[in-house]
RNA sequence: GCGCCCGUAGCUCAGUCCGGAUAGAGCGUUAGCCUCCGGAGCUAAAGGUCCCGCGUUCGAAUCGCGGCGGGCGCACCA
């Protein structure tokens, strides 16, 4: 019979201790509290729990922990409850059964019932994408990545604002500032990557909207008149069928997919990108009005300073209590929708509630956007194929979208209060378990460290200076609207020279394998970079702590799990047997050390299960940097291709076995390429 | 003003949900380690009023209250 789990041992350890304290002491334990103990000489597993109990039974807690495990029945894979400390509770694993269990491959986690929506990314398509967007991109995909593995199925949605205020302004710039005024001369930009006035701009036509973005909001500080281009465009695009709307559908489709192909090469890949156009063209709105009103969540206003706009009642909620003025506009008094509004119909789509759907038609990204490669696109997102929302006919092979059982918008905490107003929406309209369901996967914004902002002020020149205020700042949040940021690509960019620089140095010659490796290296640091801090965490963004290899990086865990592979390639080479004898793991005696590894080891689904009920990511990748750190020491210290003891090896050969294959999911779940050679 | 978040080593951060064992990493600094499964590594040293105060508790970085400093939000913008 195989070994307990980890998992399994918690829960069957978690009964005992229910059962034993309720036996002895007629407690019901609300929760059982199981931890790791510092050092792993005092055990595997640690319970206080007597800690809590010594006030109300009077009695010394490392008297009742000796009561405790005296009485405790031992669940399967338990070899012995003793007492430590103050009072702990201490319990050892089976060691030889439990490492032999985890030679097996684990069996893969149960379907879960209930399709998982998650929406990340939703960059306007009116320019570039900085590093921002890739930390919302990266937490959006090891999110979905962990929920896969964990047994759901998950539908992976980019909205595309195609008809927003952003877009409206580049589209405003490319006609008044640029002469870029038809069809014609938009699609001749995108195809050359260059504007009639300008030098042709080599990363792509979404860099050139990066600096057009800019220039417009500078011409509308200079000449507020200019300011009703914006309302003209805005106007054009909503008619629709004129030339403007066509320059602002081949601008926005140019650009996101620019960002298909940013976000390709970090290995992110999306199921289907839901249109705002067709929100507004299907009349979704018209449809969650309806609702709305019927319902009575909303209602006219006739008087007061809100006379005149339809408004979503939150003064009676307790989430908005205290709030000046927490009453949220739907409609505008001129009759038209606001952005929230239309997230309240997309939400209640997403869930199956609207009664309405899309059409839908693949989308083929031009993979090479000026600034990517079509070549850097791992072959998994190549092949993936991607649905967009389709504005008439659509392809009848469409496969089903939305209709979730649950949803997370991955969304910065600067949405909070909208994210909050839309499922209060969905409360209102009495589908308070899909309100449960909507989850708001929020995290602080990508800023730059004054060392950054500095450094692009001076490389970018005036245009760019910061204002007094922002020099006193401990950060300096980026603004597309003033063309201050690090594109993703740029930075991208940057981490390939110096991983490039890195294996050269290690290699006799350059070769396509060699360009792979630094390709998955540079990848794996930007993606750990951006992991590695908790979710509620500013991250100023400072170069050198971004580009560094060493250390708490994505390199350090590639290169623990590259070095576990080059120990079985040389033992291959010398022939030596790579596969541990199961029967003598099982048997064995377990020395602290090896043991420790293997347990760490064992851990991947626990932490995995924890991050995505905690929207933690942060955890999943410190788990594995401690990880490799265990590793690279064993690695020092236990060498096994020269051991001649074969018992030994044998143990050896088992752990590291053992931690190559959790590493190499570790790294799969955080989408970090494992290169063949370091 | 109200709400949310952050404050731990020179710097960047874990640990706070669920109070417990000597508060841990990385970078940087200093000193070591390649005839070895390749050093993007390993070993060690130095480095701490856990922002402050009060409270709860046998016990507080962790919980409560009150401050201080910083960031964000509270649009007929998105």
């Amino acid at each position: 019979m195989r070994a307990p789990t980890l998992v399994e041992l918690r829960a069957g350890l978690a009964l005992a201790m229910r059962d034993t304290v309720a036996a002895l002491y007629s407690v019901e334990l609300e929760r059982v509290v199981l931890e790791r103990p510092p050092r792993i000489a005092l055990g595997d597993l640690a319970c206080p729990v007597a800690f809590d109990l010594a006030k109300g039974l009077r009695q010394a807690p490392r008297a009742i922990a000796a009561q405790i495990a005296a009485a405790l029945r031992l669940p399967a894979g338990i070899r012995e409850a003793r007492v430590e400390g103050g009072g702990y509770v201490n319990f050892a694993i089976e060691r030889g059964p439990f490492v032999a269990a985890l030679l097996e491959p684990s069996p893969p986690s149960l379907p879960r019932p209930g399709k998982v929506i998650v929406e990340h990314t939703n960059i306007n398509p009116n320019k570039a994408a900085h590093i921002g967007h890739l930390r919302n991109a990266v937490l959006g995909d090891v999110l979905i990545r962990c929920l896969r593995f964990l047994g759901y199925t998950v539908e992976v949605q980019n909205y595309l604002d195609d008809t927003g205020v952003q877009v409206a302004d580049v589209v405003a710039g490319l006609i008044h500032l640029e002469g870029v005024a038809t069809l014609e001369a938009a699609r001749e930009s995108i195809r050359a990557a260059r504007l009639p006035s300008r030098p042709p701009e080599p990363k792509g036509f979404a860099y050139i909207c990066w600096d057009v973005y800019a220039e417009v909001g500078r011409t509308y500080a200079a000449r507020p008149e200019t300011q009703a281009w914006r309302a003209e465009v805005l106007h054009a695009i909503e008619q629709g069928d004129n030339e403007t709307a066509r320059i602002a559908a081949a601008v926005s489709e140019a650009v996101s997919s620019a960002h298909l192909s940013t976000m390709g090469r970090l290995g992110i890949a999306y199921d289907l990108l839901p249109r705002e156009s067709d929100i507004l063209h299907r009349q979704f709105w018209t449809r969650a009005f309806d609702l709305l009103e019927k319902s009575g969540a909303m209602a006219l206003e006739q008087e007061g300073k809100h006379a005149g706009c339809w408004v979503l009642r939150l003064s009676e909620s307790e989430e908005f209590a205290g709030m000046e003025e927490p009453d949220k506009i739907l409609v505008r008094s001129n009759g038209t929708v606001t952005y929230t509004a239309k997230d309240i119909a997309y939400q209640l789509w997403k869930f199956g509630l609207l009664g309405v759907d899309f059409d839908y038609e693949r989308f083929r990204p031009d993979w090479s956007s000026g600034a990517v490669e079509a070549s850097e696109i791992p072959a998994a997102v190549r092949e993936h194929p991607v649905w967009r929302t389709a504005h008439s006919g659509g392809e009848p092979d469409a496969p089903s979208f939305g209709r979730a059982a649950r949803v997370y918008n991955v969304i910065d905490v600067r949405q909070s209060y909208p994210q909050k107003v839309v499922r209060e929406g969905l409360r209102r309209l009495g589908f308070q378990a899909e309100a449960d369901r909507s989850e708001h996967f929020s995290y602080e914004i990508v800023a730059l460290s004054p060392k950054a902002a500095r450094d692009l002020s001076e490389r970018f020149g005036d245009e760019y200076r910061l204002t007094p205020e922002e020099e006193k700042k401990p950060f300096v949040e980026m603004s597309g609207r003033k063309g201050l940021g690090v594109k993703a690509d740029d930075l991208v960019e940057m981490l390939l020279d110096r991983s490039r620089r890195e294996v050269a140095q290690r290699r006799e010659a350059e070769t396509e394998a060699s360009d792979q490796d630094a390709r998955a290296i540079a990848v794996g640091a930007l993606r750990y970079f951006l992991l590695k801090f908790g979710r509620n965490k500013v991250i100023a963004f400072d170069f050198d702590e971004a580009v560094n290899f060493e250390g708490d990086t994505g390199p350090y865990l590639q290169y623990s799990l590259v070095r576990a592979e080059n120990i079985f390639r040389k033992l291959e080479e010398r022939k030596i047997p790579s596969e541990p004898t199961v029967e003598a793991v099982a048997a064995a005696e377990w020395e602290e050390d090896l043991w420790s590894l293997a347990l760490d080891a064992a851990s991947t689904a626990e932490v995995a299960e924890r991050a995505v009920e905690s929207l933690e990511l942060s955890t999943l990748a410190r788990h594995a940097f401690t990880l490799a750190q265990a590793f690279n020491q064993f690695y020092h210290r236990h060498p096994i291709a020269n051991e001649p003891d074969a018992a030994l090896r044998n143990r050896r050969l088992a752990v590291a076995r053992i931690f190559r294959r959790e590493m190499a999911l570790l790294l799969e779940l955080l989408g970090i390429p494992e290169p063949g050679r370091m």
